[in-house]
DNA sequence: TTTATGGTTCGATATAGATCGAACTATTTC
DNA sequence: GAAATAGTTCGATCTATATCGAACCATAAA
């Protein structure tokens, strides 16, 4: 029974609420210093430094030094989508979280995974380029229809730019609100930006909430309706 | 940062190394009594049994009463997703398995997860399945085509009496072992039987290898080629 | 009925590791 | 240079829990 990779190292990594609450904040995409995460998590620094190495270990977080600054932020986008799939399995196999404040109705509605856009919203988006016939299984994983390349640039996505990375342009990844497929990758991630830059949202600090306006969510539905 | 779901419950549940072992027994979509996860664990009953019941807690398994004995199996295809999942994620992030046997080659072979087939010829057969245009991109996950519709009707899978069952037709599912997507659902635990009733493949007894012979192998190759 | 086998419960033990205080290094600021 | 701030390392403590022996319940065989 010991075939397959050994689950429990990294599921232990994962497993203790502390080093739980900050891999739930860096889902935010954002990079964050060990003093910053021990503020959010409620710890000294010293505990947060340690287990931030732990989780460097694992190759669970990068490590990136400014200055007198350490930044830690995600190791990448499997890590996210990974977390994302586990929050997918909590939600309906633990008892539902008990305080259903605001802030968790924000959350359901947008919110960022990593660095694209999850919840209702980025179902809804995914939705639309699947309706549209902008994506289409491809060999490996998700991708772009000829008419979806074309969609993307008309609404201002350097495709060509994105084309030059490493990264791949479409991935899905498990929403754990909704329980349905959104969109990841570099064209996820662009799209994002350009719901950020055309002000239809702004991103809550210190969360990964995304709030759209009104005037904003009307536009952004009917930019892909 | 105590947004979403708790991922640190469900993750420590999976982090233990001993239910991580019993979990990874069960991925063979066999249901084991406790005695059989102790030979397997090489643990005693006691220690089994009260793994056993915190999973059951978790809802990570499910029992079932036969006489004296108790049947415990994974409490659904979503479970054996995300441990595949975190598989993946273990596989690249934590050093390589020391030991590569040749048990080892032929997991990545072919393989069960949960109840379909995974591994280098399941890739294979979700590949061959997109070329043909027999999956395509649902507003939720998979769906099967009109053309894969008939192309698996007439490859003798009984379409009519899977429609009727609540669970899913198609999913994809994340291996660990190719980093591609395969297929996952009740059409792909139908093909799975397929491959087994005609004697192309059998399976190991006590793990999750699956043998293709090379006769097997060939056919199967042409069966959807 | 008695005997054997499968499974659980309880209590005791032992160990891993989460946490923090204190001391230390590195960088910035004054 | 000194002082302040960010981060790490070390050692001590303390708690959670994995483990098993022993006793117990349930079902099946004899």
């Amino acid at each position: 029974m010991k075939d397959g990779p050994d689950l429990s190292k990294i599921a232990a990594l994962i497993g203790d609420p502390a080093r739980a609450n900050m891999l739930t904040s860096l889902m935010s995409g954002k990079a964050l210093t060990p003093s910053e995460l021990a503020i959010e998590t409620g710890l000294t620094k010293q505990t947060v430094s340690s287990h931030l190495s732990r989780l460097l270990d694992g190759n669970l977080v990068a490590a990136e030094k400014q200055g007198r600054h350490r930044y830690f932020r995600l190791a990448g986008e499997d890590v996210a989508q990974a977390l994302e799939g586990l929050m997918a399995l909590s939600s309906e196999r633990s008892a539902p979280r008990v305080r259903t404040g605001p802030k968790d109705a924000a959350m359901r509605k947008a919110r960022v995974c990593y660095d694209h856009l999850a919840g209702e919203m980025g179902v809804f988006l995914y939705d639309q380029m699947v309706a549209r016939n902008w994506l289409k299984l491809g060999p490996d994983s998700l991708e772009l229809t000829d008419l979806g390349a074309k969609g993307i640039v008309e609404r201002g996505v350097p495709l060509d730019l994105l084309n030059h990375k490493k990264r791949v342009l479409c991935r899905s990844c498990l929403d754990w609100s909704e329980r349905r497929t959104h969109l990841a990758g570099s064209v996820g991630a662009a799209l994002l930006d350009q719901i950020v830059q055309r002000n239809w949202a702004r991103r809550e600090t210190n969360s990964r909430v995304v709030v759209f306006n009104p005037e904003g969510e009307m536009q952004f539905r009917k930019w892909l309706g």
